[in-house]
DNA sequence: TCCCATTTGTGCGTATGTATC
DNA sequence: GGATACATACGCACAAATGGG
């Protein structure tokens, strides 16, 4: 239960609560959250107060918003593995609205960047891609 | 100029006014960007729409919002270099609100994860840290 | 110290649009 | 067509922290 007297915010006690639900398997993969109206109601608020909630865990990766749809889990294990050569940089950022367009990346989810040491540099959505050195 | 009508929302277009703005130099590192007053009374908009706005550009990791002296172009930090070894692994999400005040990561800002093949496993800020190869 | 203006944070209500089912 | 659900945008109010006088 949300505590509207509480010293942390309405919203982020509702995102703490999914984001817990979330983590503990509760709300698993592919899931669907409550929807606004729902989620609401359970908690007597208002919808942007909800609204703020989702967009916590938005920014967190964890949940994938396709309206009118519906919010749902977002699964995120790596599965692409790039491997990684001598000289090899790796880092990772924030890619901006078009640069998630253009890799097909959703919101919340950085990218992973490797620069070789011929200059070039590679791209990956950073929710599906891991670097890995050659274990020889 | 931003236009109601068009097809792309308001507060994406302001955000992409500010995004301009920083990546061509315009609005420097550290650089204070103008209030949301100002930006509502600049752009005929409600403060909703201007907080959006900035919330696109907070999730990009570009600006660094700290109330309620104002909000700042984020300046970037030194780099730190982390060696990698044979069978590590590398990849990247985005921090829950407790990890960022545990690791002092902003908005927007990624984790850089590095797995050790003895399983263990460090957490970088993604805005001052890449992992190299050992160039041997 | 105190007051005050500024600025961001939080939360409410409302309205309309649009895509999906 | 209708119900549902998310997106966008408006307005308002109050809180809290900062900084200047």
């Amino acid at each position: 239960m949300i505590d509207p007297t509480a010293d942390r915010a309405q919203y982020r006690q509702i995102a703490d609560t999914l984001r817990d639900a979330i983590l503990r398997g509760e709300l698993q993969d592919g899931a669907r959250v409550p929807s606004e109206e729902r989620l609401r109601q359970e908690h007597g608020v208002s919808r942007t107060t909800v609204r703020k909630a989702i967009e916590v865990l938005k920014g967190e990766g964890l949940v994938d918003v396709r309206a009118p749809r519906g919010t749902f889990v977002r699964s995120q294990r790596p599965v692409d593995t790039v491997q990684l050569r001598r000289g090899d940089r790796v880092w990772t950022r924030m890619p901006s609205p078009d640069e998630r367009r253009e890799h097909d990346v959703r919101e919340g989810v950085p990218f992973l960047i490797i620069s070789r040491s011929d200059g070039s540099q590679e791209l990956y959505p950073g929710d599906r891609t891991q670097a890995q050195q050659s274990p020889r």
